[in-house]
DNA sequence: ACAAAAGTGTTGAGAGTACACCCATGC
DNA sequence: GCATGGGTGTACTCTCAACACTTTTGT
């Protein structure tokens, strides 16, 4: 065992203490009938916090990756896989967990709503969807980091392109448009939203237009390989 | 020891093989005079990596939370105290170090260029700024984590109102046109940053005004208390 | 009086915002 | 033919970008 740099640590424990390191993942997705903004949580089964909704996450194996370790985290606990997935923030508050010292790298995932139904209900433990709007009391510091989560998504809606990660590959304007409105939760302009959005020339037409549903079918559109989504000078909102 | 969360992991391993944690941290300063931005280095005593130049930082203790051993670290290391401070990224790359599992809470800190002479050479470690656009070789993936953070820095500087912590407490408008000037890299329009940075009424006049120099005295501005340093709706600099 | 830095306004271009009607389809 | 969602254009305002000269001090 040896010291990453020069400053002296870890003398007077003879095991050399060391805080253990979990990744916990803040999974979204649009339930649009509902108008909604949902997050996937499990039930806990092991104290502390056991029978609380809690994050999907847990420890990092030696040889993975964070990214890694969150993902196969999600897989095990929800069955959820081929997602977006960022880096968050990383909470290390000593009190975190009542019983160890825990550092948690949290991330943050979207999913297409078109793939949530058949994934739910996976393994060993209960999953379930809530609204972000309306959350139950939750396990640790996880309140917090999904707030911290919501505010980042929203933050990066309003400079990026990011909107697509929460729709299925082929996707309508008006989607788009009801994906932002509802993780915004504020209607927009349907004339300047698309004006914007097809200015910035980073999807472009399937050719195809969605049959389901009423009235006048709508064109399918899709990101453009390549495209960069990080929007040009402007906020993409006022 | 117990399950953060409910995943099944380390169950081979007898005494639980966690990763170390450490933070490390980028102390970014201008200096004024030779139109250079740079970083704060310490030359490692210890392998791997002994005898070249690091990020100062270190080893979490199991009871401190993450900001507060960033600070300690820097202090301990460097002597330098009071700085702004972020929580930058955290990078955990199974590889970054040779010997055993490293994750590292990257922050990065802003000293004013004022207090950066008499921290200098503090104690036992050779400490060193470094020019951030031309850096020598650096221990682990220290050189990626400095690229990050000058990254975030410049964004930052263009819808934040972070520059003021590269300067000391009173300052004249021409040094804070310097200071975007020397990390972004490219000359501003001295009229239009004027009208900018005042419309967004975060500093105010201290009614006092520089007396060394040579030329006209410029007045001394300070941050406004209780302002707050996002920068409205729209990008600060094209 | 001159060197050196501080300070100050205007104009044209482009982006943002607000706003209302016709179109294509299924029933 | 009507209900349902899809699709389109224009005028006003505001912010941004480009640009050059006068003022105050020290020597």
């Amino acid at each position: 065992m040896m010291q990453h740099s020069l400053s002296s640590v870890n003398h007077h424990s003879t095991h050399y203490d060391k805080p253990s390191v979990t990744t916990d993942i803040v999974v979204f997705s649009l339930f649009v009938p509902d108008h909604d903004l949902r997050v996937l949580l499990i039930k806990r089964l092991q104290e502390p916090f056991a029978g609380m909704w809690a994050l999907p996450g847990g420890f990092v194996n030696i040889d993975e990756s964070l990214e890694d370790a969150a993902a196969r985290e999600l897989e095990e606990e929800t069955g959820v896989t081929d997602v977006f997935m960022e880096q968050l923030y990383t909470f290390g508050n000593p009190n975190r967990d009542p019983r160890t010292r825990v550092i948690t790298v949290a991330y943050f995932a979207l999913v297409p709503f078109t793939s949530v139904q058949h994934r739910a209900g996976s393994d060993a433990a209960e999953t379930a969807w809530f609204s972000v709007f309306d959350l139950p009391d939750l396990a640790f510091d996880h309140h917090e980091i999904i707030t911290y989560a919501l505010q980042r998504l929203r933050y990066k809606l309003e400079y990026t392109m990011v909107g697509f990660e929460l729709l299925p590959d082929e996707f309508t304007l008006s989607q788009l448009q009801q994906a932002y409105e509802i993780t915004l939760q504020e209607p927009l302009d349907k004339r300047n939203f698309r004006r914007k959005i097809l200015s910035a020339e980073i999807i472009e037409e399937t050719g195809r237009k969605r049959q389901e549903g009423e009235g006048r079918p709508a064109k399918l559109y899709r990101y453009r390989q390549g495209a960069v989504a990080e929007v040009k000078t402007r906020r993409l909102f006022p």
